[in-house]
DNA sequence: GTAATTTCTTTACGCGCGTAAATTTTTTGT
DNA sequence: ACAAAAAATTTACGCGCGTAAAGAAATTAC
């Protein structure tokens, strides 16, 4: 590295020996300027570890390199982990990925896309609050900026959704509970935070209806997103009042599962598909904690890597202007047997 | 709210009937101009909606309102919760702070820097993935960056280290253990990932010594992140070869001690602190999950509040120019009494 | 009420880069 | 080798705001 401390682009057009709009062009695409034209710029580049202003490049364009991906709550390791892989997708596309979670609060998701407005992003990928969303709020954003929904969808917003296959996660696992043992309960909350649970539940019902066994859904009350708290108060609940009316239990997600495995153990109620357990619980979600339960839980995985490839490439797509009609993707799951059903 | 769209100062000066220079000093801090002024202004912002192009802003400042908050592994809840802590004094105290992830690999914590670096941020709150942190390149970093150290210490890099008292959470939790049955064995990773298990492992022989009793350290193998499959694993090849000389286990953290339990449970030892069961295992951290384990676990939880007020603080005096030499600050855990031990 | 002080207005320039237009240079096709 | 096409250069302006300087206006002090 040189010793000479460049500080615009003037100066480094200077000592590229290019001029300053074809180094702004080859910034702005690295690949529109000729061959050997980018590989003088780029030795450049490395001698005098020169980089634009970031301020003053997004001043002017009308579309940034900015990418917000925005989640309901990052404390979730569900969302970490998706927002993990497509924040890598956004820089290998050659974007500026920004994270940002609304905390459970609608509130702060309102005024988290108030400020990415602010940013002029490219685009957006949001995984809403969902029932508790402001409506209106992602109404006007979407309007403005390209926006991808994922996870849980509202209405037809945005450019598509993409998310999983809630009915057939449910129906894939309800079967495999049926196949093994007693047809499961369905344990879910009262009011759920987003459309997915109440798809499950749809699920459930028709999947049960299919195989000619009487459903029963369990209803927890429980507002906010400390589902596992949630799952463990009304696991006992549930539990002590004998509201199972069969020895298995199907969450509507893997953490109210997660608080009814600690609502089981509590009890003193062994949790396994063995001859000694008393009964069997499952989740779905595939939820990066699940493998650590005691005992491991048995659930219906994302694929999160499908997942956040095609909602990334259908944001990228977006925004490189091409148009499609709203669509909405859905991925199968798949089973992880683990020891507790 | 108007139907006028205004675009720039200029305009929102005209409407609000305040000179631009007037606004601009409005925005840069709200109580530098005169109480009616600025309800003037504040009423023009309500009525026209108009808020400044943060990067026309950003440009020209030498120092900028953003805050970076870089933490190793956002995937772990630990760090997402203490971020969102971060996170919400940032705002409170009129910063825009930004969430990175290192995602547990030291050249994406090197980039982030990098990248952070042209966001000119007025300071950083950084906690280093530690062991594996390219330290040439955090160094070069703090020193053009006011940046608060937390969680773990790095030299005396930066302003200051504000993070947990090590050595008060394992002599504090050792002394319990003992108190309350045998004492317990150490269970750690052999290569850990920061500074701080090697303090816990210390703080730990320490207190063993103090208490006359025989301390023993089972370290176990694993790179990387994956503390609870390497508890798990490590817990297996430990319980199969009767490692442990007494029937208690303390564990360096809590994601190790997760794995742990797991291990145990796949082995059919019974934990608890209860006659029936076999061995006690506690772990240090006071992680989010650590209520949901079975048996819930029995840790020493950092202050998260008071961590994160703290690094705030610090971070917000030293960019308003309050020169204070290095220091540590190390605050203690709170014992949380469960039923793994 | 007057002077001192604070705050605001006017005027003006610059930040670093995007980008458009006209021109020149280089590359490509045949 | 020559014309056509592609890419680079030169020139020039603008983006939205920070900020400095000088003077006018409003507030405060006494």
């Amino acid at each position: 590295m040189a010793e000479t401390q460049i500080k615009n682009m003037e100066e480094f057009s200077a000592v590229s020996g290019i001029s300053r709009p074809t180094v702004s062009k080859y910034f702005n695409d690295p690949d529109s300027v000729r061959h050997t034209t980018r590989e003088k710029i780029e030795a450049a580049i490395e001698k005098y570890d020169y980089r634009p202003n970031i301020f003053a490049m997004n001043q002017n364009r009308k579309m940034t390199k900015n990418v917000g991906i925005v989640v309901p709550l990052l404390a979730d390791p569900y969302f970490a982990e998706i927002a993990r892989n497509l924040e890598q997708r956004c820089i290998d596309a050659g974007y500026r990925p920004t994270l940002f979670s609304a905390h459970g609060d609608p509130a702060l998701e309102t005024e988290v896309l108030e400020n990415l407005r602010s940013m002029k992003p490219a685009g957006v990928l949001l995984a809403p609050l969902g029932r508790a969303s402001d409506r209106r709020s992602l109404e006007k954003f979407v309007e403005d900026v390209p926006t991808l929904i994922f996870d849980s969808s509202v209405e037809e917003f945005g450019i598509a959704f993409v998310g999983s296959d809630n009915f057939q996660f449910t129906s894939h696992i309800t079967d495999y509970l049926c196949r093994t043992g007693e047809p499961p309960c369905f344990f879910e909350m009262k009011t759920p935070a987003n459309p997915n649970a109440h798809r499950r539940r749809q699920s459930y019902l028709n999947a049960m209806e299919a195989f000619g066994h009487e459903p029963q859904v369990i209803s927890v009350d429980g507002e906010g997103w400390s589902f596992e708290e949630i799952g463990r108060l009304g696991g006992h609940e549930a539990l002590s009042n004998k509201q199972f009316s069969t020895n298995t239990i199907l969450c509507s997600n893997d953490r109210l599962a997660i608080g009814l495995l600690t609502a089981c153990y509590e009890q003193g109620i062994k949790v396994g598909r063995g001859p000694e357990a008393a009964i069997r619980v499952a989740g779905q979600d595939g939820h990066p904690h699940s493998r650590y339960t005691c005992p491991p839980l048995t659930t219906i995985s994302h694929d999160y890597d499908a997942v956040s490839m095609h909602a990334a490439e259908a944001l990228f797509l977006a925004i490189d202007g091409h148009v499609e009609p709203w669509k909405s993707t859905r991925l199968e799951g798949k089973l992880i047997l683990r020891d507790s059903a």
